[in-house]
DNA sequence: TTTATATATCGTAATATTGCAATATTACTA
DNA sequence: TAGTAATATTGCAATATTACGATATATAAA
């Protein structure tokens, strides 16, 4: 009990619910709408700009990163994020795939 | 500690994160998909036709239809479900919204 | 090498989500 | 009105997520 039962599900359905979630915490969201607000890719003034701890970020940031959707390399003694735009296209290709096909069946 | 700080985000990124959330889980990107092959708006063979308990269902279409997604009404002695495509057009529009805008600010 | 700064990880508490059995409710039918 | 089928709600256990303090690690500069 408590856990999603994933293999009730095809993968294409999975894979939408794992972007989603993603997207499904506001700190995510802004995270990314600041990297990309950024032209250099500044880093960590994620922590100033939102007003949670360093080490929170730093999780949230895993979350994005571990779905592949952030570049990061060193610039000076600080991490440079970048959006991986590819990553993000196809994300955005999928949900619409998923929006499209759910909404042209309905009755 | 623990809970989401919804205070510190704009209204704009709340908004994204709640509708993410929506899709965040398999079960609910199964139901809407299953809602919408129906043709004509069958009720809860979605219990069958997903493995999960009718509670449970019952559960996940309370999500789904506390985001708007769903005009209900009863045929006969069941509930016909049936996807509201504005709104779910909506959502797809927002979401293409908040896309397009990061992607295109990035560096 | 020491020091300072930036970021990641660990451990843990608070809260949320998921899933189901039991039960209640609703709407039809006899 | 009683019985039946469909759906919703309640209560609870298991698990996941969120958040942060403390600490570790990494990089740059002194």
């Amino acid at each position: 009990m408590g856990a999603t039962k994933l293999n009730l599900y095809t993968d294409d359905i999975n894979t939408i619910a794992k972007i989603a979630k993603v997207f499904a915490h506001p700190a995510r969201v802004a995270i990314l709408q600041y990297i990309s607000k950024q032209q250099s890719c500044i880093c960590n003034d994620i922590v100033d700009e939102i007003g949670l701890s360093q080490p929170t970020i730093s999780q949230h940031l895993k979350v994005i990163n571990d779905a592949g959707l952030l570049k990061g390399n060193f610039e000076g003694n600080s991490l440079c994020y970048c959006l991986d735009i590819e990553r993000f296209q196809t994300f955005q290709s999928l949900i619409n795939a998923f929006f499209n096909q759910t909404k042209s069946n309905c009755c």
